[in-house]
This record gives structure tokens, sequence and C-alpha cells, in this order.
RNA sequence: GCGAGAGUGGCGGAAUUGGCAGACGCGCAGGAUUUAGGAUCCUGUGGGGAUAACCUGUGUGGGUUCAAGUCCCACCUCUCGCACCA
């Protein structure tokens, strides 16, 4: 939507009041919300938007009398400590007793008229928080619980409908919004937390005073800090009967009926005589029938469609009406992993055996823009199938990787932004392959990626260099047999064996610990530059030099398969790439001989020694401090402390 | 406002457990090859500095530590999420 108008179309977009399917998702609010704790292989932030979606609060309701009237007003509060402190009532426009309450009230057409424009008002204009407090006196009055006192009630444009109970007591000194809609209509302020150490008055307040503090003009309360109040004072309330204590969610039933054609029917029958049913269950699943005529309304053709709407009741055998909306994309997608477990099952929604077996999905990837919605209904309806017995889980996924977005001029790419890359082009210039490499090798997957075309070119030469390097090798390796022994490797062989097992080590982990592909990359390009270095001599070094080819080969085909296989099948194998297994790295080649130690005075840089792995800690001090560089900082200077990082760093402290 | 994440060369990024900051790539500069261009190869490339020694440097300011991009405290900026939620 758009200025009120549909982005794609420019019709006006309008609020109708429909009947409609929901999930009841709330049901399942607190388990939700507690079993977050166990989604110890997901991102913080996505586990926080679910919390914050769900978004439990603990309060109390409390019912305040209507004087001169046989009813009450409740209220839900999280803040029954201020109690004293409400000096009137707020209502939402739409709440059910406003009708009554502004029968008698002198400016009724000007409140009906604000009732009018609110219920109109779309929701995210009117609740946004730097929208002005708006306001209407009903002229009808409450009495605090507490103090007897007659407050007020006035209607108000941000007390909401849907949260609560749609009506707040309104604690003008302890609340920010109650504060502002105080000094707007001129309403008293009641001060009852005072903070620790303050002597705050009611007329020096420039603001809500929203922090903790002791109870103050709270009768028997008084001097009680607001924390322990909160206990005693609804333990009191719900003893005389006007209160109960309530937890509130901020998460909404799922409404899952779409007026569209598109989607999986809703599988509810109407029956004049048995009601609303849902189908048998030996008649699903609801088939989309396929012989339609659009309308060019852009209307759903369902509810037309004499056909489909005309069944008979399963119950009673008499006439019935199918439900005509679809179901919410949604749906489908937030149980569709645990029917990946045995998709060929034509006699059920899925076989719960196979779905013990291979559920949860171990590692799961999906764009971040699915933290709260796709995530939270399939941990739902994962619920919901454990709870009819289907499934043994609790949680769908156990590890959780969310992509990043490609941002391009500073937005997230999209169809509707018209900023995209049309990877058709990158891949009628450069290729499939170097379209993925370049992809992959510019950030790590959880990273949102600015879009920047100037690298591409650098994974297409690397490509290139592959290609060259395999080729002008191709006469010299291929008829040899990589697997006969070699030794006597001489100091050049052994560094590229060990280059060969280390980049082996790390692509691996990189790949398979970490989903860092970009480093996984770049280790491979490594690899290869120091294939470009290396100057083979004689037959063990094409030993050598063949099998360093295979294995990177085989590294590189997750990330470009086709030019591996394509090199792969150049080398004379027979069998597909894909089919030979992933290369292991030899620790004994990875094992270094002599190392580099990095030599500190005072924690700065001042040398570097290669020493034997083997060397003593005595014998490397006794080196460091003899190496001409670190004699100049330390001669006559008092040595406080070495402090010695086994083939790391000795650290010498003067 | 609340919550989460991020901030490192001209750019994308690396540094996995506190231990050589800047891997790898782009870009740029110089050179080789070439009739020329492209492609390729070699060298250099955080800043300062006699271009050596050295100094300095990971958003800002403090702190912990022999040692901080990494840990702690405060702050700034950006991105994302929620947002008048009582």
């Amino acid at each position: 939507m758009e200025a009120g108008l549909c982005w794609r179309c420019d019709s006006p977009v309008v609020q109708k009041s429909l009947e409609q399917w929901f999930f009841k998702i709330t049901d399942y609010a607190e388990e939700l919300l507690n079993d977050c704790a166990k989604l110890t292989g997901w991102p913080e932030r996505v586990i926080t938007m679910q919390k914050n979606w769900i978004g439990k609060s603990v309060g109390v309701e409390i019912d305040f009398p209507l004087i001169g009237g046989d009813t009450h007003i409740t209220v839900f509060t999280t803040r029954v400590d201020t109690l004293y402190g409400a000096t009137f009532v707020l209502l939402s426009p739409e709440h059910p007793l406003v009708e009554q309450l502004i029968k008698d009230a002198v400016n009724k057409t000007e409140i009906e008229a604000f009732i009018e424009r609110m219920r109109h008002e779309d929701k995210i204009t009117r609740t946004a928080v730097d929208r002005e407090k708006e306001g209407y006196f009903t002229g009808a009055y409450a009495k605090n619980p507490f103090t007897g006192n007659k407050i007020p009630i006035y209607l108000a444009n941000f007390v909401l409908l849907e949260y609560g109970t749609g009506a707040i007591m309104s604690v003008t000194a302890h609340d920010q919004r109650d504060f502002e809609f105080a000094q707007k209509y001129n309403l008293p302020i009641r001060l009852v937390i005072m903070p620790k150490g303050d002597k705050l008055t009611e007329s020096a307040m420039s603001k809500a005073q929203e922090g903790p503090g002791a109870l103050v003009n709270s009768g028997q309360f008084n001097g009680l800090d607001n924390e322990s109040a909160k206990k005693k004072m609804a333990d009191y309330l719900e003893n005389q009967g006007i209160a109960k204590r309530k937890i509130n969610y901020r998460l909404r039933d799922w409404g899952i009926s779409r007026q569209r054609y598109w989607g999986a029917p809703i599988p509810i029958i109407y029956c004049d005589k048995c009601g609303t049913l849902p189908e048998a269950e030996g008649n699903l699943p609801v088939i989309l029938p396929t012989d339609i005529d659009f309308p060019d309304d852009g209307a759903s053709p369902l509810p037309d469609l004499a056909q489909f709407v005309n069944t008979t009741c399963h119950k009673c055998g008499g006439q019935a009406r199918r439900e005509t909306d679809t179901l919410d994309t949604f749906v489908e997608s937030s149980w569709y992993f645990a029917r990946y477990t045995c998709a060929q099952n034509e006699n059920a929604i899925f076989d719960p055996q196979a779905a013990a077996y291979w559920l949860p999905v171990n590692q799961y990837v999906g764009g971040i823009e699915h933290a709260v919605l796709h995530l939270l209904y399939s941990r739902f309806f994962t619920k919901v199938l454990r709870d009819l017995g289907l499934l043994k889980i609790s949680e769908p996924f156990s590890n959780l990787l969310t992509q990043g977005m490609v941002i391009k001029d500073g937005a997230k790419m999209s169809k509707s932004k018209g900023n995209v890359v049309d990877p058709e082009d990158l891949i009628n210039k450069y290729g499939a392959d170097t379209a993925r490499l370049f992809s992959l090798f510019a950030s790590p997957p959880e990273r949102d990626l600015e879009w920047n075309q100037e690298g591409v070119e650098g994974s297409y030469r690397f490509l290139n260099r592959v290609w060259r390097l395999v080729v002008n090798y191709l006469e010299q390796i291929k008829s040899i047999d990589e697997n006969k022994p070699i030794d006597n490797l001489c100091a050049e062989d052994k560094k590229l064996n060990r280059k060969l097992h280390e980049t082996i080590k790390k692509v691996t982990e990189d790949i398979q610990q970490r989903f860092h592909f970009n480093t996984a990359i770049s280790a491979i390009m490594e690899l290869v530059n120091a294939l470009y270095t290396y100057k083979p001599k004689g037959e063990a070094s094409y030993i050598l030099v063949k099998k360093s080819i295979k294995s990177l080969l085989i590294m590189l085909s997750p990330f470009t398969p086709h030019i591996a296989e394509e090199l792969w099948e150049s080398l004379g194998y027979n069998a597909s790439l894909a089919t030979y297994a992933w290369p292991e790295y030899d620790a004994a080649a990875i094992k270094k001989e002599e190392t580099l130690i990095v030599i500190q005075v005072n924690g700065k840089l001042r040398s570097k020694l290669s020493v034997a792995v083997n060397t003593s800690s005595d014998e490397i001090e006794k080196l460091a401090l003899s190496d001409e560089r670190i004699k100049q900082y330390v001669t006559g200077k008092q040595i406080r402390k070495i402090i010695h990082i086994p083939q790391k760093l000795i650290n010498i402290v003067v």
C-alpha cells in the first residue's frame, strides 16, 4: 500500500469487516515464548524478535465501578502499584460501553464524529508514537477503588481495543502518555511513587516519573517499594474480588482466510442442518478447481463456481456449501519440512515414523525477513502436530542461519523498488559459476551484501586462472597415478603439500562449522596462488600437483559445480566429480618443523624468530634475548617478566 | 522510546580461543609481454616519516591485561525489529 492506494493498480485500500478463520496460536503463546530458551542454535536477534512479537506482559485487571450505573469498567494494568495515582479512565473509541456512556454527553455529536474518524483511520497512522494525543470527555465518571475518588472517563485515540480490555487507568504522574494527555486536557496529576532520595512535587514535574521508588499518597501501602507493592496490592484487590491477575500477549490469533483463488481451499463446509463442519477426513484434500475463468475485477472466482461451492454434507447427506476462502500460504510453509521426510506418502499428511527419524531439521537456512512469521508459525505447527501425536519434537529447527539481504543503492533489492540485478545478465556474460562464486565470496551469508559489480570481474578472473592451471598441467599429470607413494619431498614440495592440507582443513571447517564460504573461497584462492608459484621438478612433483588439483576441484565444486565437473572430466575421470569423496587432510603434512615466534618488548612487536618446533622454552627465551634488535630494547633495563606463549609469541616486559 | 546487530585501508571483507591488524579479492600505481589495445605475468599498495630506523592506526573517551579489533564501562553513528501494548 502506498498513500492509501494499492501500489500496483492505484485502487483505494479500504477496511472491511469480514468473517474469517483463525488458528488459535494464542493458546501456545506461553510455550512459544518459554521454548525460545531451547533455540540455542538460533541467532539472538531472531529470538528477540519472536519474544517481542509474542509480547507477554504480566499485570492485573481491575474493575472500576461506574458512578450512577450498575456496571463497571475493567482495565488492564502492569502498574497496579500506581493505582492510587489513577486520576481518570481512558477508553478506546471502539469500546462496547462507549455508546451507553455518551448517551447524555453535552458534546455527543462531536464525540460520535471522533469515533467515526477513528474507525476510518488506518491503524499504523493512528498508533504512531509521535501522533498527538486526542481525547473526549464522555460525561461519565468512575470510582477509583482505592481512593474512592470520582474520576472522569475519557475516550482517547491511543487506546486500542485489541489490547488488554480496551480500557486503561490513567496514572498521569507515572506514565508519559498519560502525562501528556493530562497536560493537554488539564487533568490532575497525583504523585504516588517517590524515587529514592528525591523530593518531587506534582507541580514541578516536566515529564512522567516511570522509574522505581517508594509509595506515597497510597494509604496503607505507603513506604513500600513499588515492586513489592505490586504484589501486595494485587493480593489485596483479588481478596476484595475487584481484580484478578492477568497475562496479556501482543500476539493475536492467526487469521488464515484469504479471499483469493491461488491457495489451498479451507476444508470447511456449511450445512443448513448441521452447521459449520470440517470436511470429512476421507474427502481430503479439497482440490482447487482448475476449469475456471478469472473475473476481470481480480476477485476470486471460487464463490461464483457452483460446482465447487455446492457439495453434500458428510454428516446428514443434505445440501451444503463449501468455504470459498483459501489458506494463507504461510500455512503450508509451516509444515512442509515434515512432509519432506516422506514426500511420496499418499495416505497421510506424513508418516510419523519417517518424521521421527529425520526431524528436527539440523540446519535451517532462510532469509532474515522470515524471522517472525514463518518461523513462529512453523514452531506453532510443530507443537500442534506434537499434541496430535504426529510429531515427537517440540521445535522444528535446531540450528538456524539467517541469510542477509542483497542491498543495492542503499535499499533491499526488490521488485517493487525496481533496483534488482538480473542474474540473467551476469550469467550471460560470465556464466553461472562466476555469479555463484562472487555472491558467496563477497561476504559471510548472514550479513547483508551491498552489491558491487566490480568484484564480479575478480571471481571471473580467478576461475580463468583455475582453468589455465589445470589445462597447462594436463599433459604432464593426466596419465600419472597420483596414488603412487612419494618420498624424499624437497622443501618446496613439502611447502606445497602443507598448503594443500592446510587448505583442505580450512575449507572443510569453514563450510561445515561456520558456513563462512567467503573465507573458504579465499583459502582455495591461496592454494591456487601457491600452485602458480610452485616449480615442478620430476615425477614426484607431478604426483603432488595432481593430488592438489584433484582436491582443489572437489573443494571448488560446491561453489562452482560446472567448471569443476568440466575440468574433472578433462583429467580423464569418467564418473562425475560429485561421486568422489571429499578430501581429508593429513595432520602430519600440516605439522610444521619450524615455527615463527613473534618477539615483543612491552607488548610491541620488535622482532621475529624462526625456531624448530621442539625448541625448549628456555632456549627460545635465550635466543630472543640475544636477538640483535631485541638487545637494543633490553640492555640497561631490568627484565621484570617474560611471557611465553608456545608456538606463537614471547613478550619481554622491561 | 525499547530490543538486537554492526562500525576495521579508496572498496567488499579477514583476523575462529585476548597473542604479528588488514588474509583473499576489487581498485590504484609501476614494470614485463604486445605494433597497439585487451588478456596474462611480476612488484608495490593503511597513514606519517630521510621512505631506513621508527612512530601511529580497528567509530569516540575511559578501564582491565605482559598483551585488546577481540573483554568491561560510558558515549556517538548506522542498519534491522517492535513501537501510544497500558
